[in-house]
DNA sequence: CCAATATATCCGTAATTCCGAATATACGAA
DNA sequence: TTCGTATATTCGGAATTACGGATATATTGG
């Protein structure tokens, strides 16, 4: 159980970045920040700095491995937040036109 | 069919204020700015303002009786944003501790 | 220890969002 | 008309959030 709620999740879900983030995370179980920053392209520091936020609101978890760090969905997430997600994930797609990234790094 | 995205929605919801509007328009299946303002303490004005932007985004829509208006959710919701909104109704109904509101005008 | 790579954090600035009192508008009744 | 009620909009300032270059940290390999 996390301390999610309605709000906050929205809030998190609420910014085009963080949403693609999300949703790379939904079909890749598991996916690296290098891959992130290859397929959103945007600055290091600016992905770096949302998934820190999205780690905070316990949307997301870390995994180090190496030098590498591997994010997914919390596993540990309410019923209702994945739902939530796997509802935007398809309007959200088509949305922000994210293609689904072929693994670079790792 | 309107021009949601998954963004806009999720910028509508991501606001204690206009999440509680929605959930009030979710039970009720109408309901006029004066129960509105009775139910969630907030100046007449800081409402108007959210279901405003509701209304932009097309979450919503507006009819008016008289000198009263009377809001619901927009009947044309995409599916995906009717089944998030659902979701999320229970889960923001206790974060929010909202009272499901006897009709006291109109 | 040093260099290289991957990622995180800092920090000053720009942009966005939010607030609520004041004011405007819309309507019904007299 | 004019008044009263219900709701909407305006607007200036406060608060929050976003940005990204520069820098710090962590880890591996040599």
């Amino acid at each position: 159980m996390t301390n999610l709620t309605a709000t906050k999740l929205c809030k998190c879900l609420g910014d085009d970045l963080r949403l693609s983030l999300v949703c790379l995370m939904d079909v890749q179980r598991e996916i690296c920040v290098c891959d992130l920053v290859d397929a959103l392209d945007a600055p290091q520091s600016t992905i770096s700095r949302h998934l820190a936020q999205l780690r905070q609101c316990e949307l997301v978890v870390a995994r180090r491995q190496g030098t590498w760090m591997h994010y997914r969905l919390n596993p540990e997430l309410p019923e209702w937040a994945l739902t939530v997600i796997e509802t935007l994930a398809e309007p959200a797609r088509a949305q922000l036109g994210l293609r689904t990234p072929a693994p670079v790094c790792c």
